[in-house]
DNA sequence: CCTTGACCTTGCCATTGTGGTAAGGTCGAT
DNA sequence: ATCGACCTTACCACAATGGCAAGGTCAAGG
């Protein structure tokens, strides 16, 4: 099938198939004599995979990996568990650092009436914590 | 002050105080006759809303808008208060993805051994989930 | 007076993942 | 022959930040 079928099937765009192609993500699939990309159900597969992967979170580089293990018959599990568990931590630590910044700023909010006056507790609020949100953080 | 002074002061790196000046985001600094930027208390006051916007996750394009309702002295508070409901709705939105793709993630982590043997439920799960992922987002 | 080191200047490239656009080739149907 | 839908490559863009390079400046000490 053209890269345009692949790319409906897959849910990837035929553009980041491209891409994905250009940074070796996936192997250069065969040709048409036209120089029309071809490919697989198996490439499907792939792509399926891949989409998969980025719908979790997972980094291109993470996916990388996590193909490699897939294709590999030898692979102990305990890999690409670890892979897993790092991915969510990755994802932890982002939820445990937008969720700070939620809460906040919905004090902020909170305490701001909204009206048509200019007293702002929002602005006044990020005028003088400078740099507390970060300390939080830390 | 300098740059750098300004940088340490504000907890912004001298690199990005010339990128929000070139951007629009500030306004363009005195300069000593050398050529050398010059800031001043106000100038540093305004790097520290910046650094407190951006600690809370706002985007240079809103905090934009932050900093021009912060120096008008006739704003309405209720419109710093849309702003910052919109970007605490941006911060919602986006936990709620990370988290769903967390326990998704976490549930196949769970499932899997994580010893020596190829069999691993986590590969499995983004072989056949295949966008399941996408539809619970929607 | 000259050197050294720390600072400043501009400018360009890289990142991550995705989208757009342009100029051109191909294919199937009319 | 031609039209529309598809494909090709090759650039540019985003957001926010970091890095590097080549050069100017300034203060201190020899």
């Amino acid at each position: 099938m053209n890269i345009g079928e692949a790319a409906k099937a897959s849910g990837i765009s035929a553009k980041m198939i491209r891409h994905y192609e250009g940074i070796g993500l996936i192997e250069e699939s065969r040709r048409s004599p036209a120089g029309y990309r071809i490919y697989s159900n198996n490439d499907l597969h792939t792509l399926s995979f891949i989409k998969s992967s980025r719908s979790l979170g997972f980094s291109l580089d993470q996916i990388k990996q996590l193909l490699s293990l897939w294709q590999d018959r030898g692979r102990a599990s305990s890999d690409v568990k670890a892979l897993a568990l790092q991915h969510i931590k990755e994802l932890d630590d982002k939820i445990t650092e937008l969720s700070a910044m939620r809460n906040l700023l919905q004090n902020l909010a909170t305490e701001c009436h909204g009206d048509n006056r200019a007293e702002c507790p929002i602005l006044q609020g990020l005028e003088q914590q400078c740099g507390e949100a970060k300390a939080k953080k830390t």
